[in-house]
DNA sequence: GCCGTTTTCGGCCCGACTGTTTTCAGTCG
């Protein structure tokens, strides 16, 4: 049996979709694929392993008779037949041309049968020798976009990470509340909703001026292009390839287009099925029964009108939250000010930039009751781990500090490397010394799903345990998760009874939320570290709380929430 | 292809903007 995990599969089903619409099936089965796609990479449990043990795929939402056949075919035979077989109809590189604007299937099939354009490369030469503008649908202006479009490599679907994209949201904020008659700037979509990385940026305005703010927004400096320039609607390329867009609406109508914009799009439609259901119409405007308005100037009005209270932005992905709002089972999230000390630092003993004597000096400064120091472990040469002397000493440091009556606990600890073939980078009597314990990934990230996953097993076998740091090694945009069988480490990791981390790096957010979510529903404890190596680490809790929140996590479900007495409690109890 | 306090058939979210048109199709979110 090939077992397909769940993004692997949602990948197909979009390919598949792409296919399908450029042929110009049925769109609304074309939708229902979609929609499968997105279910699957949000369904908090393996399909292969739930088909293994049984379970009927018709149960979930979005999943009928023959996309569940099409599982169990995909969790066989490692293969999607529907998509090898269109694929074979068309040309391979075809599905790029969709990630370029004003690029859709319509004018793709366009330029496949009148221009034989199968390739960018194609687009291009056709483009440079005007037989673009004379197909139809097509014109000058269009052909001239998509030229600059293939040349300039204007893609998109390109997303960022949201820490990359915080400044250029601050300032767009900062030039648009500067113009006179601007009540209100706030930025919405994916990162309101605080996902880890963005495509692009939307931002609402209500103001007394609306022509003027949509200049000041397609005037801003850095721009690349301007892709529209209406009355309430405005979207620009910054050149950094970052695209922002616009939205203006009356006061009235602000609540409504608030969670209109903050999306998913998933969610919107899932909410408007239930207005409809209701007898009630929602759009951006407001929710209207007939043509009367029933609420639209804030959120929590939009949403009582639909029998709900108001959801989280977090949480908008149509992944269970309607029907919890309407159960009245909405969790209540965790917030930053919940945290009470972090598990994963580093210091100048190995590659971090402050001693532990600063560190606990920014821990106390930020109110925090402990921090724990975990320096790498021997093997990590190029971080200048710490051997068995030196973290020996590094013990009597942090005793040090702790008699200085900073008014925060240093825990001494250790970030022990998992070596390649699971044991451990300290014998057992070492580890016993330490308080906190966390064992992490740092070499051979390219070894087999099974390999690589009996390696991690392996080492959480060892009594002196606490968590797991960054679980998948993934470096958001740079570097793929490394093959493991996630689902089957957090089981042992229950078994275990120690803990799981989300690394709040914002490259890093290791788990993801989905994974973290499942932690959750194992009742794994989750702890949200800033690995913090410099100051400005120190910022990354932020990060790690949005994951959270994004997973359902509340208070009680993170460990470094616990105040300091419970948390060493919790610590020496999953010591064997 | 999915789904069901209207329904097992007939629906399927809704609106703005652009460019190509001469009233609208295609794209986008």
């Amino acid at each position: 049996m090939v077992s397909m995990t769940n993004v692997e599969m949602a990948g197909q089903f979009e390919a598949l979709a792409d296919l399908l619409e450029i042929k110009g099936e049925n769109p609304f089965k074309i939708r229902a694929y979609r929609t499968v796609a997105r279910v699957l990479g949000d369904h908090p449990a393996e399909l292969a392993a739930e088909l293994a043990s049984g379970r009927d795929l018709t149960e979930i939402s979005g999943i009928g008779k023959e996309i569940a056949a099409k599982i169990a075919t995909m969790v066989e035979t490692g293969s999607l037949p529907a998509l090898e077989k269109i694929r074979a109809e068309f040309p391979p590189a075809l599905p790029d041309l969709l990630k370029l604007p004003g690029l859709g299937p319509k004018r793709i099939r366009t330029l496949l049968d009148q221009c034989a354009v199968t390739t960018l490369d194609d687009l291009a030469a056709a483009a440079r020798a005007g037989r673009i503008q004379t197909l139809p649908g097509f014109g000058a202006k269009l052909e001239a976009s998509l030229l600059e479009a293939v040349t300039k490599r204007l893609d998109t679907t390109v997303r960022h990470l949201r820490a990359t994209a915080e400044p250029v949201v601050q300032r767009i904020i900062e030039t648009l509340a500067a113009v006179p008659g601007v009540k209100q700037v706030t930025p919405a979509g994916s990162f309101r909703r605080g996902r880890d990385t963005v495509g692009d940026l939307d931002l609402l305005v209500v103001a007394d001026n609306p022509a003027a703010v949509m200049t000041a927004f397609t005037t801003q400096p850095g721009i690349a292009r301007v892709l529209a320039h209406g009355e309430t609607k405005g979207s620009v390329l910054f050149d950094r390839g970052i695209q922002a867009d616009l939205r203006l609406v009356p006061a009235a109508s602000y609540g409504a287009a608030l969670h209109y914009f903050t999306g998913s799009q998933a969610h919107n439609i899932a909410l408007r099925r239930r207005a409809q259901q209701q007898g009630l119409k929602l759009n951006e405007y407001g929710v209207f029964r007939e043509e009367a308005p029933v609420a639209g100037a804030d959120e929590e009005g939009v949403f009582a009108a639909l029998g709900l209270p108001w959801i989280p932005p977090e949480l908008r992905e149509d992944a269970g939250e309607v029907e919890a709002a309407e159960a009245g089972r909405l969790p209540e999230l965790i917030e930053e000010r919940d945290l009470r000390g972090d598990l994963h630092n580093h210091t100048t003993w190995s590659d971090g930039t402050l001693s532990v004597e600063a560190m606990a000096r920014q821990a106390a400064a930020l109110g925090w009751s402990y921090i724990a120091i975990t320096d790498h472990s021997q093997r990590l040469t190029v971080a200048n781990g710490l051997d068995e002397r030196r973290l020996a000493e590094q013990l009597e440091e942090v005793a040090r500090v702790n008699s200085l009556g900073l008014g925060v606990h240093v825990l001494t600890g250790s970030e022990v490397d998992i070596l390649e073939d699971g044991s451990l980078d300290f014998p057992d009597a070492v580890l016993s010394r330490l308080d906190v314990v966390v064992i992490a990934v740092h070499s051979r990230f390219k070894l087999d799903r099974e390999t690589q996953t009996t390696r991690i097993l392996r080492a959480l076998e060892r009594p002196q345990v606490s968590f797991l740091a960054h679980p998948t090694g993934r470096l958001l945009l740079e570097r793929d998760p490394y093959d493991v069988d996630l689902d089957r480490i957090l089981e042992a990791i229950h078994a275990r009874g120690c803990f799981v981390e989300i690394n709040a790096h914002p490259m890093r957010l290791d788990l993801n939320e989905v994974y973290a979510r499942r932690a959750r529903e194992r009742g794994i404890p989750v702890v949200i570290n800033n690995d913090a190596h410099s100051l400005a680490d120190f910022a990354h809790h932020r990060h790690g709380i949005l994951q959270a929140r994004r997973a359902w996590l509340g208070r009680d479900d993170v460990l470094n929430t616990l105040p300091l007495e419970a948390l060493l409690a919790r610590l020496r109890a999953t010591r064997r």
